[in-house]
RNA sequence: GGGCGUUUAGCUCAGUUGGAAGAGUGCUUGGUUUGCAACCAAGAUGUCGUGGGUUCAAAUCCCACAACGUCCA
C-alpha cells in the first residue's frame, strides 16, 4: 500500500482541483484549471522576476528579512503557536551532524523520538540554517545559498494520549491563509504538489508549495517509521505508523523575500548593500561600460529564469553550460556574445557568493566555532578560504576581517553572538594569514610536483593535480595559475576534472563511512530491574549491601586483565565508566566468598561489576569501593570542570570542551582554541582554577527536565556530549562552570587541594589538550619532577638553578670537541701518509696507501678524502679497521691514472672475503664490512698482492 | 572520524637502485669599487624532527611517536 491522495476541504473551498503533472507525473492541486504542470518543472519559469508576487515589501536586505520574518511569526502567534527563539547554527546537541540544517533539526533526536517534551506545542520559529552541499552553485545559479532561515510551524501530536493539535487540513489551511491573505499572493500562482517525504528512518505525506515556479515551502506530515512488517511502502522501504505524529514545515525566508522583491537574483533581495559595495570594489562598472547597449538586468533576469528550470548539477561542464545559456538567451531575444557573457557573469557570480559565505561564516564563528582542519571547524575554514579565493579572483583590495566587519554591520546588525566581534575578526585575520602562507608555499609545491613535467606540456597529470589539491590545498585552477607563473605557460585544467575529483572524494568518503560497532561485554539483554545508583545521592559513600540479580560470563574483547564475570545488583555505589571518568575498583563479599571488582561498566540501565570470579543470583553481598582511587578520580573530574571554566574566562567564549579523560594518574581536557597555548596562557588558567578552589564553597548538583535545562542554561550545558535521556544532571560550580554531567563530583571543591596544568599538546588544529593533575596526583607529580631534577643536579654536580646553563655549556663543549677530534684525525692521516713512510709506496706513478686505521666508516671516509682528493698525487688508498666486525674502504683519485688502473669495487670484492663480508660502491669509492675482524691483516695483504706489492 | 603530505644550514629548498651531506639566499673576512649597491675570492654555520628496527653501511628502507600542513565525511 502506498499513501492515499491528499484530499482536503481547504482545496475544494478555494476552487483547487487535483491534476497529474505531465512532466513529473506527480499529483498536484491548482486553482488554474488549464495548468498541466505542477509548477516545479523544466518548463515552469519564474514569474516573479521584475513582477513581485508578494506586495507591500518595498525594502531590501536585512530590513526586508526582518519584516518578512515578523509577518510570518506573528501570523502563527495569532493562531495559537508559541514563538520559540532560534537555536545555534552549530548543532551541539547532536552527534550526527555539525550544523543545523533545518528547523526540525532543533528537535532531533530527543523530541522527535518522543523522549523529551518540545519547548512549546504547537510552535513557530525562524531557524538560521547552513547547508554546504550546494556551495559550488552559490552565486552562479541565482538562487542557491549556503545559509538561509527556515521559518516553520511545528506540531508534535500524540493521538494515543489524546494530544492531537492539528493535522493536514489545518496545516494546509494555515499555509494557504498565510500565502493569500497575509502576503496577498494570487491563488492562481500557487500549486500544492503531493510528494511523499522520507529520510532518516521516518517518512510521511508531504506537500510542496510552489509559487511562481519557485518552491517557497514544504509541509511534511511525519507519522511513519521504518519497519520490516510495515503496511506502507515508499521508495522501496516499508513503514508503519508511529505514536508521535509530527508536522514539519519549512518556509524559506529568503525565497519569500525574493518573491517580494522580484530582483534578478535572490542575492540582490537579501544582500543589496554587500553586492553594491563589492561591485564598486571590483570596478564592475568598467566591465559593463564596455558594452553600453547591454541590458544587464534583462540578462540577469533571463539567466535566473533559465537557472530555475535548468537543473544545474554540481560538476557540470562550464563551457557546455555556457553554450546552452547563450543559445537559450538568444531564443529569448537577448543578444550577448560568449565573451560578454563570461566577462559579466563570472565576476558577478563571485560577488554574489561572497556575502552568502560571509553570512554563514559569521554565524558559525559567532556561535563560538573555531576554524580547524577537521570536524566542524573545517567547514568554517573551507568557507573562509573560498571567500578569500573569490576575493583574490576579483582583485579586491580588502582584508577578510574587513569584509566580515562590513557584513556584520550591514546584514547582522546588533544580533546577539556568543563570540565577541573582536574575537571573530581576530580569528578571520589569523585565517587570512594561514591562507597567505599556504599560497606562498604553493609556489614551491608547484616546482617540486612538476619537476618531471616538461615546460611546454598542456596538462598536468591527474595524480599530480589530485595530490596538490588533497595534500597541499591547491585547488586545480589555483595550481594551474601558479604553474603558469612558474613557467609552464600552456597548461590548463582538463574538462571534467573537477567532477572526477568530486567523485573520487565521494568514493573515499563512502569507504570511510563503514563504522565499527563495539562488541557488547555480555551476550543477550538483561531483563532484571535496572540498577539503583547510590553515588548520586552520596558521593562519599564507600560501602553498601545489595543483592545479586544476575551474574554473566564476560564475552567482549576489550576486557581488563583477570576479569571473568559481570555481576549485576539491585543497587550500587560503584561508578561505571562514563563521561571520560574511569570506572571504580573495589571488592564484593558474601559470608563465604570474596571477589575483586576489576572495573565497572555501563550496560543500558544496568551497572556491570567486572569481577575475577562468579557470584550466585540471590547472593547478599557487601560492596566496598577503592576509595583512594575514587577520590582521585573525583579530584580530577571536578578539576577538569574548573579548568574548563577558567580557560573560557581567560581565552574567550569559543572555548568548548572537545573531549576529556580522567584517570588516576592524570586528567586530560581538550578545548577548542584557534592558536597554540603558551606557558603564560597555561599559568593564567592554572592560577584562576586554583583561585576558584578557594572561593567556591560548594558545588550545586541538580536534576532538571531536558526542556527546562535547555531553556535555563542553553546548549553550552552539553560540553561533554549530547545527552540521551530526558532528565539531565547538572553540575554547577558557582557561575564559573555549568555543565550537564553524569560523573561523580566533590560537594566541596576545596577537597581537591590543588590543581596543576602540566602541559598542553595539540590534538588537531583548533583543539588543544590540557594535561591536568589534581589532589594527590598533583603532589605525586611534583615529587616526581623534583626527583628528576635532583638526579640531574647530582649528575652535573650543580644546584637545580644552574642546570639549564650547565647543560648548555656541556652541549656546546661536546660540539666543539667533536669538531676538534675530526680535525685531529685528519692531521694524523696527513702525518702518516706524507713523506713516503712505510704505509705509502709508489707503483708506476700511483701512490699506493694500504694501512690499518681506527674508527668507523664515517671517520675513514674523512681520511680517504685527505688521501685521494689531490689530483696532482694520484692515489689508491685501502683502509681497514677492526671496528664492528671489520671495515674496509677503498678509494682512488678521480680522473687520474689511478682511476684508470684500479677499480675500487673490484678490489674490495677480492679482499672482503677475508673478513667474511661484502660491500659495494662506485669504481672510485667502495666500502664494505664483515664479521671477522681478525682477518683484516690477511685482507690488507691480499690488497698488496693484488696491486703487485709484497712484503 | 578517515585519507594524504611535509620535517635536511638562520631562511627557501635539492638530495637518483642505501655507499663522501648540497644549492640559492643570508652571515663573517678579504679584495675591487665606494652613493646605496654590484662583483670577485675565501670561510664559518648540520642531533638530516625524536626513538627504535633492518643492513657491512640509513637523510634514503621498515615501525612507533611528535610537530606542522592539507583534503574529505
Amino acid at each position: 500500500m502506498s499513501l492515499p491522495p491528499i484530499d482536503l476541504a481547504v482545496f475544494h473551498e478555494n476552487g483547487f482541483i487535483r491534476k497529474q503533472c505531465r512532466i513529473t507525473e506527480l499529483w498536484f492541486w491548482t486553482a488554474d484549471h488549464d495548468r498541466t504542470t505542477c509548477g516545479d518543472t523544466t518548463e515552469d519559469e519564474y514569474t516573479f522576476i521584475g513582477a513581485p508576487l508578494i506586495q507591500g515589501y518595498p525594502m531590501r536586505g536585512k530590513e526586508l528579512k526582518d519584516a518578512m520574518r515578523e509577518t510570518f511569526l506573528t501570523f502563527f502567534e495569532q493562531r495559537e503557536h508559541t514563538r520559540v527563539a532560534p537555536y545555534p547554527v552549530l548543532a551541539r546537541w547532536r552527534d550526527d551532524i555539525h550544523l543545523t540544517i533545518a528547523s526540525i533539526a532543533d528537535f532531533q533526536p530527543h523530541v522527535t523520538s518522543g523522549e523529551v517534551e518540545p519547548p512549546a506545542n504547537p510552535l513557530t520559529i525562524s531557524q538560521p540554517c547552513i547547508r554546504l552541499t550546494d556551495v559550488d552553485a552559490v552565486g552562479r545559479s541565482g538562487r542557491h545559498l549556503t545559509t538561509f532561515e527556515m521559518m516553520a510551524h511545528h506540531v508534535f501530536n500524540r493521538p494515543e494520549d489524546g494530544k492531537m493539535f492539528y493535522w493536514m487540513e489545518e496545516c494546509v489551511r494555515f499555509c494557504h491563509e498565510l500565502m493569500t491573505e497575509a502576503l496577498g499572493i494570487d491563488p492562481l500562482e500557487i500549486t500544492y504538489v503531493e510528494n511523499p517525504w522520507c529520510g532518516g528512518g521516518n517518512a510521511g505525506a508531504a506537500v510542496e508549495v510552489i509559487v511562481g515556479g519557485l518552491e517557497l515551502a514544504t509541509l511534511v506530515f511525519m507519522n511513519l517509521e521504518e519497519h520490516p512488517e510495515g503496511e506502507i511502502e515508499l521508495k522501496g522501504d516499508r513503514y508503519r505508523e508511529m505514536p508521535l505524529q509530527i508536522i514539519d514545515t519549512g518556509y524559506g525566508l529568503e525565497r519569500f523575500c525574493w518573491a517580494a522583491a522580484g530582483t534578478p537574483t535572490i542575492y540582490e533581495s537579501i544582500y543589496p548593500e554587500s553586492t553594491t559595495w563589492l561591485k564598486d570594489l571590483a570596478s564592475f562598472s568598467t566591465i559593463t561600460s564596455q558594452w553600453p547597449s547591454l541590458d544587464l538586468d534583462a540578462l540577469l533576469g533571463e539567466m535566473s529564469r533559465l537557472n530555475g528550470i535548468m537543473n544545474i548539477e554540481p560538476g557540470v561542464d562550464a563551457e557546455e553550460l555556457q553554450n546552452t545559456f547563450l543559445r537559450r538567451l538568444d531564443e529569448r531575444g537577448i543578444k550577448v556574445t560568449a565573451e560578454q557573457f563570461s566577462a559579466v557573469t563570472e565576476p558577478l557570480a563571485k560577488i554574489y557568493a561572497i556575502p552568502d559565505h560571509l553570512h554563514a561564516l559569521c554565524h558559525m564563528l559567532g556561535d563560538g566555532l573555531v576554524p580547524s582542519n577537521a570536524k566542524a571547524g573545517y567547514l568554517a575554514r573551507m568557507l573562509a578560504r573560498r571567500t578569500l579565493r573569490l576575493r583574490d579572483e576579483l582583485n579586491l583590495d580588502v582584508s577578510l576581517a574587513d569584509l566580515a566587519r562590513h557584513h556584520i554591520e550591514v546584514n547582522l546588525g546588533s544580533a546577539a553572538m556568543k563570540q565577541t566581534h573582536d574575537g571573530l575578526l581576530g580569528i578571520l585575520a589569523l585565517e587570512e594569514t594561514r591562507y597567505g602562507e599556504m599560497l606562498r608555499k604553493g609556489g614551491n609545491v608547484i616546482n617540486t610536483q612538476l619537476k618531471n613535467v616538461p615546460k611546454e606540456a598542456t596538462s598536468i597529470p591527474d595524480e599530480t593535480l589530485f595530490n596538490m589539491n588533497d595534500s597541499h590545498g591547491l585547488a586545480p585552477d589555483m595550481a594551474v595559475n601558479l604553474a603558469k607563473k612558474a613557467g609552464w605557460n600552456s597548461v590548463s585544467v582538463r574538462t571534467g576534472f573537477a567532477a572526477e575529483m568530486a567523485e573520487r572524494h565521494a568514493k573515499l568518503a563512502k569507504q570511510a563511512a563503514q563504522a565499527v560497532e563495539a562488541k557488547p561485554l555480555v551476550d543477550g539483554t538483561l531483563t532484571v530491574p535496572s540498577t539503583q545508583l547510590l553515588f548520586y545521592d552520596d558521593v562519599q559513600q564507600q560501602e553498601f549491601d545489595a543483592s545479586v540479580l544476575a551474574c554473566l560470563p564476560l564475552v567482549g574483547e576489550d576486557l581488563p586483565e583477570g576479569a571473568t564475570h559481570a555481576v549485576v545488583m539491585d543497587k550500587t555505589c560503584f561508578y561505571p565508566e562514563g563521561g571520560g571518568q574511569e570506572g571504580d575498583y573495589g571488592s564484593l563479599s558474601t559470608a563465604s566468598s570474596q571477589g575483586r571488582v576489576i572495573d565497572t561498566r555501563k550496560f543500558g540501565d544496568h551497572v556491570l561489576h567486572l569481577t575475577d570470579g562468579p557470584f550466585e543470583k540471590g547472593d547478599l553481598v557487601h560492596g566496598s569501593i577503592d576509595w583512594k582511587r575514587r577520590k582521585q578520580l573525583m579530584d580530577h573530574h571536578t578539576a577538569v570542570h574548573i579548568v574548563g571554566g577558567a580557560a573560557r574566562r581567560i581565552l574567550g567564549p569559543h572555548i568548548y570542551q572537545a573531549g576529556a579523560n580522567k584517570s588516576v594518574e592524570m586528567a586530560r581536557l581538550d578545548i577548542t582554541h584557534f592558536n597554540r597555548l603558551t606557558r603564560e596562557d597555561l599559568d593564567a588558567i592554572e592560577a584562576l582554577a586554583n583561585e576558584v578552589l578557594g572561593q567556591v564553597q560548594r558545588t550545586e548538583k541538580t536534576e532538571l527536565d531536558r526542556k527546562d535545562a535547555d531553556k535555563k542554561y542553553g546548549f553550552d550545558l552539553y560540553q561533554g556530549g549530547a545527552p540521551k535521556g530526558s532528565s539531565i544532571r547538572i553540575l554547577r560550580i558557582a557561575d564559573h562552570d555549568i555543565q550537564a554531567c553524569g560523573g561523580t563530583h566533590h560537594d566541596e571543591p576545596g577537597q581537591i587541594g590543588s590543581i596543576r596544568i602540566v602541559r598542553s599538546s595539540a590534538v588537531q588544529d583548533g583543539v588543544e589538550r590540557l594535561h591536568i593533575v589534581a589532589g594527590q596526583a598533583a603532589l605525586t607529580y611534583a615529587r616526581e619532577q623534583d626527583t628528576l631534577l635532583r638526579s640531574m643536579s647530582e649528575l652535573y654536580g650543580v644546584p637545580n638553578i644552574e642546570l639549564p646553563k650547565t647543560s648548555q655549556r656541556f652541549y656546546n663543549e661536546w660540539k666543539d670537541q667533536r669538531k676538534r677530534i675530526e680535525q685531529l684525525e685528519a692531521e694524523i692521516v696527513r702525518l702518516r701518509t706524507s713523506g713516503g713512510g712505510s704505509d705509502s709506496k709508489e707503483v708506476d706513478g700511483v701512490r699506493i696507501v694500504i694501512m690499518e686505521a681506527h674508527g668507523n666508516l664515517k671517520k675513514m671516509t674523512k681520511m680517504l678524502k685527505e688521501l685521494t682528493l689531490d689530483k696532482q698525487n694520484p692515489t689508491l688508498a685501502v683502509l681497514g679497521s677492526k671496528e664492528g666486525g671489520g671495515k674496509l674502504m677503498i678509494a682512488v683519485t678521480e680522473n687520474t691514472v689511478a682511476a684508470e688502473r684500479y677499480d675500487a669495487v673490484v678490489l674490495l670484492r677480492e679482499i672482503a672475503p677475508h673478513i667474511n663480508g661484502g660491500g659495494g660502491g662506485r669504481p672510485t669509492l667502495a666500502q664494505g664490512g664483515g664479521s671477522n675482524p681478525d682477518g683484516l691483516d690477511a685482507a690488507l695483504d691480499a690488497a698488496r698482492a693484488a696491486v703487485g706489492l709484497s712484503n
